[in-house]
DNA sequence: CTGAAAGCGCTTACAG
DNA sequence: CTGAAAGCGCTTACAG
């Protein structure tokens, strides 16, 4: 029950009588070798069950063969994060056709983060992905000090070097919630409330502004914000907030799906029948949204793709190439059974 | 703006003076150096900025200094699931100690899953932890082959051999079970309906199994149940499907909390009241269901604890201890506003 | 097309 | 307490 050595290259290459060098080239392919020799090469393997060992490839290559994504969220929050796994998974899809992974850390404290860049560096990683950035975000700083290449993602065009001359896969949050203010002022509605995510980060901050740009072109009053952090909790207290107001709004606009759910059951307990009485929209078209009843009117953010070309970007930094700005837009509205005309609305305005 | 050539333990010992076996042992400290070369060695390192190289270290020692994780679900599901997001945090918790890392890896294929196993075997991972484990699980055998230390998180207790000998993490999800139907048939209850998750997950099976068992035990009839698939599709789907029948429950326990919190919204939708017309409980405690209005009755799965124990073991078992199964019970009813009397009873019934 | 050898940057017996 | 050297298992110029 002993666990066999493990065959090496050079078992292979002493099986099919060749060199080390040789067996190499068979399977890389990086120099010819005659059909019959990498036939006998490759039936040596097979029979000593031999794969090439990831650790020596590593440090032959100086790559690691991993990027590495660290998370400095509560888990609780990374749980119901819908934007997150969809994301990985873009990820994964691209790692695998290069034969490479993922190193995941989960960190809670800035002091433990900077530690985990610090070990990735340190040849844990190839590069990194920054998710969650903040405004001036001193991960910035630290990678390059650190040489570690790096992509950052993003709600906003870093026109101004806002990611400090970092390659950057952006999106524009705002259009979708210009369209989601228009769909809901169309349908009536002028009191039309905001549920933010936190202004530190840039998709918190993107947002929000969106909403009250789009509130002023309609010649409504977007001052009726109130600031969450995309938990359900606060989804739920911002909501009862907003309810309790002697002119509660008619229509709420969540920064994220869970706000939005946590809200919508609070309305449906106090009474209020959604959308009759209240219309609500989240963000991140979490697969819940799409099956509550009535389900939820939200924005699709395009989170796999976004995995994808960030793990492309990443891999092109890492090869060398010129880092450079890529638009990864594929954020839509979902347009589904939460907004409708506010209450008191004639049946039909008929234009 | 070129990268200027990482520092090796080679500048370092240079630098200091020493050879580069003493700078290595100055770090590990696995035998005593002199506290002024020590000292010298430090001052070196800092200067130079040197940290060991990561590749270079794993290739000496035959440890890469990773564990693997691989998922074979959907994103949409996984996104959805309060016990993953924990459970890795519990994980990360102990491999930050180790100064080791979680390599994860999403996978959609039972194809592609086999060849990240392999991968992860020929030094991608120093061991794996085997999650949502399926009866007769083909993994078992597979990392055997593979030579990849294992150890498999399982909802029931191993007795029979049912995880192939390896090392074992097990909760017993059973009792919270009985405790759920104890709970809605002690309220009054006689119609209860179970939305179970799929058979050929343990974790499903086992709650299904418990659910009969309580009900046989209370005298009740067991039978009502509708096997969804963990996914707030499914879980809409088989409520309609429940209270579309001429004798509808009054009570549903669902397998888990996003097939609950799909079926509250549906019952709602209804005109039902939840809990005065409909009692609900779920499974995996996720933050939206305590902050949900009523709050859901759900079951904490001590998920982080797991992800804890899980990693204490497997690297017992990497260091060559004898693998054991243990029982990591942290699982508990978190008994919230979504049960009660059913429709009809007598406001009180004192005893 | 193939081989011999150096090199990737550490760790760890082996001597002293 | 410290040094010189071998070894981890690959890849990649360099020769032929």
């Amino acid at each position: 029950m002993t666990a066999p050595r493990k065959a090496t290259i050079g078992d292979v290459a002493r099986h099919a009588g060749v060199s080390k060098g040789t067996v190499s080239l068979a399977y890389s392919g990086k120099r010819p070798v005659s059909e019959e020799t990498r036939q006998r090469i490759f039936d040596a393997a097979e029979e000593l069950q031999w794969t090439a060992s990831h650790r020596a490839r590593a440090l032959a290559t100086s790559r690691t063969g991993a990027i590495g994504l660290v998370v400095a969220r509560d888990p609780e929050v990374l749980a119901t994060d819908a934007f997150f796994s969809k994301f990985i998974s873009g990820c994964e899809r691209v790692l695998a056709e290069h034969d490479m992974g993922l190193m995941l850390h989960a960190v809670t404290s800035s002091e433990a983060e900077r530690l985990v860049y610090e070990r990735l560096a340190a040849g844990r990683a190839d590069g990194v992905i920054l998710l969650d950035v903040q405004v001036e975000d001193p991960r910035f700083e630290l990678v390059q000090r650190l040489g570690l290449p790096a992509v950052v993602l993003s709600a906003e065009e870093p026109t101004g070097g806002e990611t400090a001359g970092l390659p950057t896969v952006y999106s524009d949050d705002s259009p979708a919630v210009t369209e989601l203010v228009g769909r809901m002022a169309q349908a009536g509605h002028t009191r039309i409330a905001h549920v933010a995510g936190p202004d530190h980060y840039i998709h918190g901050r993107i947002r929000r502004e969106a909403f009250a740009a789009a509130m002023r072109e309609q010649g409504l009053d977007g001052s009726l914000v109130v600031e969450g952090d995309f938990t359900a909790a606060s989804g739920r207290d911002a909501t009862a907030q907003l309810l309790d107001r002697a002119d509660p709004p008619t229509a709420i606009l969540y920064a994220n799906d869970m706000m939005a759910i946590s809200g919508l059951s609070l309305a449906h307990s106090r009474g209020l029948r959604v959308p009759e009485d209240l219309s609500i929209s989240g963000y991140d078209d979490s697969e819940l949204s799409a099956h509550l009843s009535p389900a939820l009117t939200t924005v699709s953010t395009g989170a796999v793709q976004r995995g994808q070309i960030a793990v492309t970007t990443l891999l092109a930094e890492i090869a060398g190439e010129q880092p450079r700005h890529v638009l990864a837009d594929h954020t839509t509205v979902v347009p589904r059974g939460s907004i409708a005309a506010p209450p008191g609305t004639p049946t039909r305005t008929a234009p």
